[in-house]
DNA sequence: GTTGACTCCGTACTTCGGTACGGCCTTTAG
DNA sequence: CTAAAGGCCGTACCGAAGTACGGAGTCAAC
């Protein structure tokens, strides 16, 4: 019996995907979980995580017991992988790609642009640290031997 | 570690007596976790999490049931404090503060040094991740309005 | 002498993105 | 037919740095 996979979000999910993947998805490559997880270059384990979460569906087709995947589920996880390599979060990819190519574009560009905002000060942060611990070995290099270690002394120093 | 000192084993609650006798090093203010928390500027739930995790000591010394806490321990924490803001981790400044001031200052700066080229690299990383949504945001202006969004696009194109 | 704030202690939960384990079932190759 | 490989499921665990909660005890002020 069919396990009733809670994928019921509703998020006008363009009518049009949803009937072309029924005739796409079984006829371009049938492959199996390990299968599609190879091909994706990801892992099975991660595969199920993301079902769980919601960010993929489990698909409806079966063959036996096992259910079957194809280039939609396939292309999916690209996504995601191309995603997360531009910082976004699976939460945020999630929306991302529930996201409408052609009406939504502010939208996605308004994601870009607060990420983007997000790293740059994630950067200045990270920049900020690296100057004050190159400051610090420039210090504790020019410090004759028989003194305490500056880096040292900057942290307990009142 | 040489800051011991002779102490009193003092269990009983009704002596008073400890107050202001003792000539401790720098026993100037006695606080209790609560206050010793506000000084810092941390939680109380954090400093029994750094006593658990054995990066802060529990005082030997009591005021009843409660424990006194000093200058001593207010400056570890401000040294922790500095510790993760140039970025090291618990476990670093666990070690770090270990470290003689005098003997291992090459330790204290090759740890310096290591943690610089880590940060580096993480900025790099996020740099990339910057400009790579740059040039998709760039492109999204540039792009005439019936087209789909670029951003989506590039996520899901093959 | 009671109230209320504080402390102590142990434990569980948080976020994030998975990974691992164990048990059972199914499929398929030999 | 059988055995290995793989799939399915639920659950627990990882690391990092805490945060939250609950119960019991205690201190101090009024």
């Amino acid at each position: 019996m069919d396990r009733k996979s809670a994928q019921e979000f509703d998020r006008t999910a363009t009518t049009k995907t949803a009937a072309k993947t029924a005739t796409q998805t079984t006829r371009s490559a049938p492959l199996t979980i390990g299968a599609l997880a190879k091909a994706a270059g990801v892992g099975v384990e991660t595969i199920r995580y993301y079902q769980r979460r919601g960010l993929l569906r489990e698909p409806q087709q079966t063959r036996g017991a096992y259910r079957v995947y194809g280039e939609a589920e396939l292309a999916r996880l690209t996504a995601i992988r191309r995603a997360q390599q531009l910082g976004f979060s699976l939460d945020e990819i999630d929306g991302l790609l529930a996201l409408n190519e052609e009406r939504d574009r502010d939208r996605a560009r308004d994601a870009a642009q607060a990420k983007i905002e997000l790293i740059e000060s994630r950067i200045r942060q990270l920049q900020d640290m690296r100057d004050a611990l190159a400051e610090l070995v420039h210090c504790c290099e020019h410090t004759d031997s028989p003194a305490p270690c500056p880096i040292l002394r900057a942290l307990s120093s009142a």
